[in-house]
DNA sequence: AAATATAGGATAAATAATATACTATATGTC
DNA sequence: GACATATAGTATATTATTTATCCTATATTT
């Protein structure tokens, strides 16, 4: 019941480009080297967080990608669901035919406050709100330097 | 990021168990066959709540499982943790090595309150609570005629 | 045209979850 | 006490998911 490492990756991913702001193509290799992602992999989860609108993908020489929402309006919760898909923490509030016994159930309404309370946690934090933390950046910055 | 059948499983077999009360012994077979659980399965389960004192295990003819606590007292997350372990969504919250990177940011707090929220909430959820749904009841009083 | 950098499809490798087989042990009944 | 019944516990198989990488194709800059 945890974030894959592709969610973890995209998240990262994200607060790099965040951090760079709208104007930068940011090459793939200097995201997988500062945030420590395997650079393959980290492909296929720019093909997911582009599918999704949130970033651009530039071919070619000086390529990359660039984010193309602003920070403040990026949340946790787009980064996340792009790449693992919508959230749902037990498969009777999105299937309830997958739950054919016990089918209308207060455990169903348990799991759907849950999922409703997580998803709002992270639709809540934006990237810009969480660039604004100073123990962030500072690392951030300590992570371009090893990188470079 | 969504509850295993293991844990799905737990959750039907507290309920059934907790519908009959404390003093009934109810067989694995029962509960297998009423709430859809592989048998074998349903073992490994019930080792697991075993062991967090949420049933007892009764063995030889006439034997199963026995609830252990008042159904007001047993939660969702009792029952949920018993068999998947502690809820951590990310692993920085637990794990604070796993993430040399980024390391204090304010990410970690976003997981750390969405990981609160939801034990919460499946603390607040316990089977007295979710029996006295009449919904809920009249399901498991058709699955037990279906498992006769 | 050459060099650079990413895409996209295919596939391998690793991990985790689910399910089952088989032997051992405990309990009730005759 | 012997037998039938029911679960425990160990081991293993099966399946699914996740993670990672290989390789060819395509786009862009110089």
């Amino acid at each position: 019941m945890r974030l894959t490492k592709a969610g973890e990756y995209a998240i990262r991913c994200a607060l790099f480009i965040s951090y760079q702001g709208m104007e930068v193509v940011v090459s793939k290799k200097e995201i997988a080297r500062c945030m420590d992602i395997p650079a393959q992999f980290l492909g296929k989860i720019a093909q997911q967080l582009a599918r999704a609108g949130i970033i651009e993908i530039v071919q070619g020489s000086k390529g990359g990608y660039r984010l193309l929402v602003p920070s403040e309006k990026l949340t946790m919760l787009d980064v996340v669901e792009a790449v693992i898909g919508e959230i749902y923490l037990n498969d009777c509030v999105v299937r309830p035919e997958s739950c054919t016994r016990i089918s209308a159930c207060s455990i169903h309404r348990v799991w759907e406050t849950a999922r409703d309370q997580l998803r709002e946690t992270l639709r809540q934090a934006n990237f810009k709100g969480i660039l604004a933390d100073k123990s962030c950046t500072i690392d951030l910055m300590e992570a371009m330097k090893r990188g470079d």
